[in-house]
RNA sequence: CGGGAGAUGUCAGAGUGGUCGAAUGUGCCGGUCUUGAAAACCGGUGAGGGUAAUACCUCCGGGAGUUCGAAUCUCCCUCUCCCGGCCA
């Protein structure tokens, strides 16, 4: 959530952040509104029981003294109706609040470039050059199909579409990088943690998946839990209400898990293949720290992904993007987007965003300074998608016989 | 899934209708002492909102109710622990 003070006092520079963000006037106009409200409401209804809770003491009092109590019972009862009224006004103006207020995207932050859309991302650098083939490179699914590595057919069997099975070396593959990924990761200062691939809705709140983008989510049903989408959600809500002390920061956390999409909306897209499925593995770095840590640890986080694609032998690419361009919940995001000879394009494969206080606030995460709690930045990205490295390795790695070859650093995880 | 107990500040744990945001211990922060540390002693220390700062308001798992007044009484929900069943 944005901080509505700052929206409140500088009004005109926070809409033309958020403007970007796809925000339109209105809505700021009336969440400035909304807040203004609720902070009136408050007033009224805490100046009205101030009044009350001192004539209960009153009364008390009289009590004692045996004093008679009839006329100031009548007005506590005057004063009482009052009350509930002006509590449930309070009551509605947060709750308007709310549902505006959580729904708002975050402000890009100033170091940021302008622009609209994925097209006006800045590419800041290209890593290991592609390699040159003497024959056409096959797209990921022809290796998968020649070499039996991916079962689509039985996936959708078991599930639905976007659902697919790995087998033989591809399912060893998949269980190497992750514990490649881990272990490079656990070597940069990042804890290993394995959390529920569930989390209620609270937690999805904190983290900015909810309310907005409950299409996208898997609902067990019957029940206020999800499939997480990502593990950003259980490893940032490790914190969720709590206090830490500055001692502790910077926190830097890894885990594996599968993440769940329902992919709303990007339908005929990718819908061959294994880019974009239902269920993916992916290894994600989460980091809370405080304001002054949040960029140096954003530009180790980004390092040690790219480190880990250039460990791998995969080209890739550094590309920072555009405010029009940014998810909900971050500040400022990085792609690395790795080479796909089969595709002839780079694809995402790592996005590392600094959501600064956004999902702090939202999830109450704070830490102590002095005599203050003051909130922290959190920090996720991924180390790495793995099923996109798996189909970057088979692109990468293949041969004109269809076979592929297996990246050196992956032989001891074999 | 069946039976029982419970949910209070970092933690442990008092409090059973008013002056309780809450004893005490512990932890944490600061100080005295010490070459330094520990121990001992002294002081401070829940969260959120509000204010220039005070006032003031809300919060004792969550919600509803009784009452002039609720941590305390009633109801519902959730969660935790113990016993049994099932089970990796």
């Amino acid at each position: 959530m944005i901080d509505l003070k700052y929206l409140q006092k500088n009004f005109d520079e926070a809409s033309r952040k958020l403007l970007k963000k796809g925000v339109d006037t209105q809505t700021l106009e009336n969440l400035k509104e909304l807040f203004s409200n609720l902070k009136e409401a408050n007033a009224k209804f805490e100046e009205t029981k101030a009044e009350q809770n001192k004539m209960s003491k009153l009364f008390g009092m009289y009590m004692r003294e045996k004093k008679d109590i009839s006329e100031l019972k009548v007005q506590i009862a005057t004063k009482k109706e009052e009350i509930v009224e002006l509590q449930s006004r309070a009551r509605e103006a947060n709750e308007a609040l709310e549902r505006v207020a959580l729904s708002v995207p975050n402000f890009p932050d100033d170091s940021v470039p302008e622009g609209a859309n994925e097209d006006d991302n800045i590419e800041l650098k290209k890593v290991l050059e592609p390699r040159e083939f003497d024959f056409r490179p096959k797209e990921h699914w022809e290796l998968a199909e020649i070499n039996g590595w991916i079962d689509f057919e039985r996936g959708v069997k078991l599930a639905k579409s976007r659902f697919s099975v790995l087998r033989g070396e591809s399912a060893r593959l998949e269980r190497a990088l992750i514990n490649f990924f881990l272990d490079v990761n656990r070597q940069k200062g990042f804890e290993e943690v394995c959390v529920p691939f569930i989390n209620n809705a609270s937690m999805l709140q904190g983290t900015g998946q909810l309310p907005k983008f409950a299409d996208d989510l898997f609902k067990i049903d019957g029940e206020e839990l999800y499939l997480i989408p990502t593990a950003e959600v259980p490893l940032t809500n490790l914190y969720n209400d709590e206090i830490l002390t500055k001692k502790e920061l910077p926190i830097l956390l890894t885990g594996y898990t599968p993440c769940f999409r329902k992919e709303a909306g990007s339908a005929g897209r990718d819908t061959r293949g294994m880019i974009r499925q239902h269920q993916f593995d992916k290894v994600e770095m989460v980091a809370i720290t405080t304001p002054e840590q949040s960029e140096e640890i954003f530009e180790m986080m980004v390092e040690n992904a790219s480190d880990i694609l250039t460990q791998l032998g995969l080209p890739h690419r550094v590309v920072q993007l555009c405010d029009g361009d940014l998810g909900f919940s971050a500040s400022k995001t990085i792609d690395l987007e790795v080479w796909l000879p089969g595709q002839d394009k780079y694809r995402e494969i790592s996005s590392i965003s600094n959501t600064c206080d956004f999902q702090a606030r939202r999830a109450k995460i704070r830490y102590r300074e002095g005599k203050k709690n003051l909130l922290v930045h959190t920090l996720n990205g991924s180390a790495l998608a793995v099923g996109r490295t798996l189909v970057a390795i088979m692109e990468n790695y293949q041969n004109e016989d269809g076979s592929i070859d297996i990246p050196k650093v992956l032989k001891k995880y074999m």
